[in-house]
DNA sequence: CTATAACCGAGACGGTACGTCCGGTCTTACG
DNA sequence: CGTAAGACCGGACGTACCGTCTCGGTTATAG
């Protein structure tokens, strides 16, 4: 009875072909026609593929687009590690700044964070995602800052993360009028100073 | 007796039946069951009113969501003017997160946000309420502020004001972890720590 | 000078200028847009005219094209006399086909058909009038030749007249092949070879 | 009589269950309520079947009727074959006349006409119905008349035939007073005593 | 020479049905 | 078998007209 167990725990190995088809699928339209457009019907249309497939592997469109984002985004999110840390957060929000502002992960941003409102568990998924964004890079970022004594140690470090990260996000999700590469330095210029020892 | 002209357009008005009808039926539908059974059909049935007239005078769903928001929200958020600056962002925060965390706006306010992605009219009217929320009254207390030299002027004004505000509405649409008052309170002074003069 | 308005046992004079106005936006919208484009909505806006006031005197859709019917077809059948049956008819029959093959009143005939379908009154009303312009000129030809010992008296008048005019508007609602002007001329020719004492 | 090429055509045949639920529901809400009761929305309903399904399958309302009308009339209108034209044609028409009594195909074929008014294409559709209806069984009979003499050959076929059926469609359609048996038979007499050689 | 009533335009209203779109499930047939 | 193709139910969409219903504003008699 436990044997299965074993075998259970990759339980998803999406056929290679298939899952390229549909990303390609959805990246497409988002990039043509944009957010609106893609729909399970329209991308399973594009990819050739049916519904059917599509339903087996992902749960909703937005798990699509999360597949998408992910597959975009986390070869493009480096530690940039250049022992400073203005520097490294700049080329970091810099970097999230170049990625998001192609239409394609732009769109699939937006639209799965739209997408995850009303949907509790989506919400939980999309969040997880958005966090380890944030966070894989950032947090070693404020790692070092913290361990090297950069930064002040009295400070709750989810609230030093969202100060650096929030505005931006914010700029581009919510007030929609991202924020300009020398936005993003002045940014971290400013709450660094502020958060300086 | 001189003929009329007629250039100026006014449109009408809403009617005041119609208007708190529908918004009344929408604030029961987003408390009720949430925002995703907040469809024109379910609020023109709850309503007591036709589709068409709905349509008649809100272009879209989202739109009687703002004007749902606005309602709600303009008459519960004032300037506190307490003469401290730090006392002041705190109270209205505090106030913001008060009203955010009613079922209503804050549904409302998701919705809202979820259903401007992909319409950029709707995507600016929305933006356009969100800053007049943040502004009408954030714009006062940074002014004085500004004025009585409790923060620094080297700072551009709409970098303070997103310090401030873009974590607050980060934690609450985006993370969906939104702050809790203590929260609110240690964001401010940090804030202010860095950007006093 | 003022007996003139005396007499209001008849209580609906409808006013001149309303009455034109409809019947000639009916006209236009039929001849233009075609039968399906005639709403009384479309009248209304074509004609500059309040809904309210084309509900006040015509009691359907179905009635303004029965009114329109009248106004154009009265003044253009009217029984030829010539002193010989088949003459007689065939004019009478070509004049009507004439008066028919108008878009307009071809139009007229057909949506008024239509639109009597379902509403008993209606259907009373448009039967009324179609037989009307049946009769009056049939009736008197017919009448001649019966009398003139034209035509054989064993037959029953209905069923002649039936003969005579049925394959006309089967033809013109039902087949939607129209008779040509031959084919009347030869379909009452055969029609009496059959029909001759 | 025409067979199915399965091999070469490319749409798909009607599911046999819903094809028989949606003509059940129509003929339902026929015979029920009467002709405008039958629209898409309730046929869908009744037959517990989606509009988008009954859309998949028939271009419109008049389809379905069309549909329904063929299904029953069929089957119940054959060559009587007496050797005798005019008790061809009586048995022909009284049949005709029988199917067209029964509440169902009477307002099928009135709605259908009306519907058919203003849509060219349904109207194309619908007389090449209303003609094979006609011609199926009266072709076959006008036929063997002909060539067995008991038939002028110096009228044209088509005006024969409009002789014969005409003033039946007439009748019940547009006089909406349709033929007794009795008028049917002296109906058939006169004709016949007109084209005889 | 008003007043009063009929009539008008404008158009909002509750409705019904439309035809379309998409979501998510279930079925069929092929490879 | 898995998978393509796609039919299916359901639900919401936004639109078109329906026929009813206030509204003011204008004539145009009737007092």
């Amino acid at each position: 009875m436990s044997e299965q167990l074993r075998f259970e725990q990759k339980p998803r190995p999406i056929p290679a072909a298939t899952h390229r088809k549909v990303l390609e699928a959805a990246a497409e339209l988002l990039s043509g026609k944009g957010y609106p457009s893609v729909t399970i019907e329209a991308i399973a249309a594009k990819a050739g593929v049916a519904k059917t497939t599509i339903y087996r592997w992902w749960p909703s469109k937005a798990a699509i687009l999360l597949d998408l984002f992910d597959t975009i985004g986390t070869e493009q999110l480096t530690d940039p590690a250049t022992g400073n840390v203005a520097g490294d957060l700049k080329v970091y929000l810099k970097a999230l700044l170049g990625l998001m502002s192609g239409t394609i992960p732009g769109e699939a941003a937006a639209g799965m964070f739209a997408e995850a409102q009303g949907d509790p568990a989506m919400k939980d998924e999309v969040c997880a995602h958005f966090s380890e964004f944030r966070q894989i890079v950032l947090n070693q970022i404020v790692d070092r800052a913290l361990s090297s004594g950069d930064l002040r140690r009295d400070v709750d470090r989810r609230l030093i993360e969202d100060l650096i990260i929030a505005p931006f996000w914010y700029r581009l999700l919510i007030a929609h009028e991202p924020m300009s590469a020398e936005e993003c330095e002045r940014h971290i210029d400013v709450v660094l100073s502020g958060l300086a020892p």
